[in-house]
Formats: structure tokens, C-alpha cells, sequence
DNA sequence: CTGATAACTGAAAATGAATATCAAAAGCAT
DNA sequence: ATGCTTTTGATATTCATTTTCAGTTATCAG
């Protein structure tokens, strides 16, 4: 699965004519290294503690290239901060996001998603992705 | 309707010990004629050209009064700006967001709705707010 | 392999939205 | 009106993200 998205991301490369990297191979391998939701600064943070000499700007300009080639993509919380989830890919999963602690916990509803297609339908309207974040409190927080 | 919201504000501003000035009464005024989705910098410049001198601060300070008072609600797109919608009592839509001509449809669906209490039901989440964007090409740009 | 060329990088500067500061102004209770 | 407290707004500040640009590096033709 991670050989998988490597290749993704060199086919994206490959069509748009960009180079191979020492720095995207390496920001590529740690961005498929971490779990979901993470920052660019969290990212920015995992490598610079591995002593590779990554610039931020570097960061910034190379995940916006993996949410082009399919494998990542941006979520908008509501502190302030741009985060990227993992693409896989049939699977969407939406967020329930705890205001108590800040946890995320996701769910996957095909119901849900089936409904989005009649609503885009509907009106005439071309889906190409979502997200869907409920705000609330989770289990723990509500007590 | 606009009485309504007024009276809301009101109220809120009465429990909080708020203070009515003449800049909270403008804003008010200025964001329930707008529709949907005004950024602060609508609404600032909306004001400005109005030749009443309110500072940006105010403003900012202000949206989110009313969003404590529950008759505005922040939506956050992929433009970099905090956007301000409307917040009908009962009533939750979500958005079509085209990204070809960055128009946006709002549509509502019980049905959703309701899934997603269940679904919160079942991870003993308590949900307080949401929000879902499908992003896409609406009729007019996918020709 | 080598040199030309165009893409890539990264430090630093720039941008832009949002927030904090703080003195002056204004609301409100007495 | 008086005095106290909130509010305002110009300005400065913060913080994430983007741009700039000179130096570096990948790629490819020869």
C-alpha cells in the first residue's frame, strides 16, 4: 500500500514532467509514516528532528503537489492550521471532530454518501470530492 | 424575521452583560441584509462605503458576538477567508461548492440529518454543530 | 561523461487574515 | 452629571502560508 502510493506519485510526476527529489522521496516517506490529520508543521517537525535539512517552504509546496496526484488531501479544522489526511482509495471517511479535547474520531457511511450523489444529481452538479465534520463532544468530554 | 434576530441578539446581549452600541446595531443591520456567506472583508467594505467609520476589529469582534449569539455560523472554505452565514432556527443546509466559478448551492436532507445522529448515537458523541461542503462542478461549468 | 538548461530548493522577505494592545470614547447605573 | 466599565479603532503583532531569488541539482542531448 505504500509502494502503491509511491508509484502514484511518480506516475502524477512522471505526467507533469517533474523531478525526482532526495527531498520529496523523503517528505513522501514520512507523510505515509504518520497517521491521519497531520500539519504541515507536525511534518515540517518529524523531519527536521531527523536531521534532513528541509526548508518549510519545501513542506508547504510538495503536499500541495501529493493532494494533486490523488494521495492527500486538505482538511480545514478550526484552529487555524491546514492538515492533511491520507487519500485511500474508494474510502471516504468524514470526521467527528470533539471541541472537548480535540479528537477526531472518523466514520465511513455509504448510506450517506449514496444520498450526496442523489442531492449533486439533482442538480445537475459534478461531484469531485467532500468533507463532512460534525462538531460536538465525544464520549469522554460529555461527562 | 429580522425583528426576530435582533430581539435574539438582544437577549443574548442582555444575559451577557453586553452593552448596545451603535457599531453592534449597524453590523447587525449590515449582515442581515446580506445573503449568504459574507466574509468579514464583504461586510467591512459593505460598511465602509457606507461612510460609517467602523474599524475592522469591530468587526471581527462583532461576527463572532453573533455567532456566540447563534444567529450567524463561521464557514470556513478553501479561500483563506472565514466566511459568515445565516443561522435559520431550526433549519441546517450544507453546500454545493462549485470550483469553477466558486458559486455555491445550498440544499438540505433530513435523511443525512438523521444518519448522522445515529451515527454520533453510536459513538456517544454529542453533536453540537456541522457542517458538509461537496465540492464539484456545478451544471453551468462542466460543459 | 559533460555541459546546457530548466526545475527545485531554502533562507529570508512578503503577504494576508485574524488578534492583541491601549488610549480615547461611549454606555449605563447611581 | 459622575464615576466606573465596556467598547472602539488605529496600530502593532502574530502566525500560517506564499513569494522571491540566488544557488543547487536533476535530466537529457550530444
Amino acid at each position: 500500500m505504500i509502494l502503491e502510493k509511491k508509484k502514484m506519485f511518480n506516475d502524477f510526476a512522471t505526467s507533469k514532467g517533474l523531478r525526482s527529489t532526495r527531498q520529496r522521496d523523503i517528505i513522501l516517506d514520512i507523510f505515509l509514516s504518520t497517521h491521519q490529520h497531520v500539519s504541515v508543521e507536525e511534518l515540517y517537525l518529524k523531519i527536521k528532528s531527523s536531521n534532513l535539512g528541509i526548508g518549510h517552504a519545501t513542506v508547504y509546496r510538495t503536499l500541495k503537489l501529493f493532494t494533486e496526484a490523488g494521495l492527500a488531501r486538505e482538511i480545514l479544522l478550526h484552529d487555524g492550521q491546514t492538515r492533511y489526511e491520507h487519500v485511500v482509495k474508494g474510502e471516504h471517511h468524514d470526521h467527528l471532530v470533539c471541541t472537548g479535547c480535540n479528537s477526531i474520531i472518523e466514520f465511513e457511511d455509504a448510506t450517506i454518501e449514496k444520498l450526496q450523489d442523489e442531492i449533486a444529481a439533482r442538480h445537475g452538479f459534478l461531484i469531485k470530492s467532500h468533507k463532512m465534520e460534525i462538531y460536538g463532544l465525544c464520549a469522554n468530554c460529555r461527562s
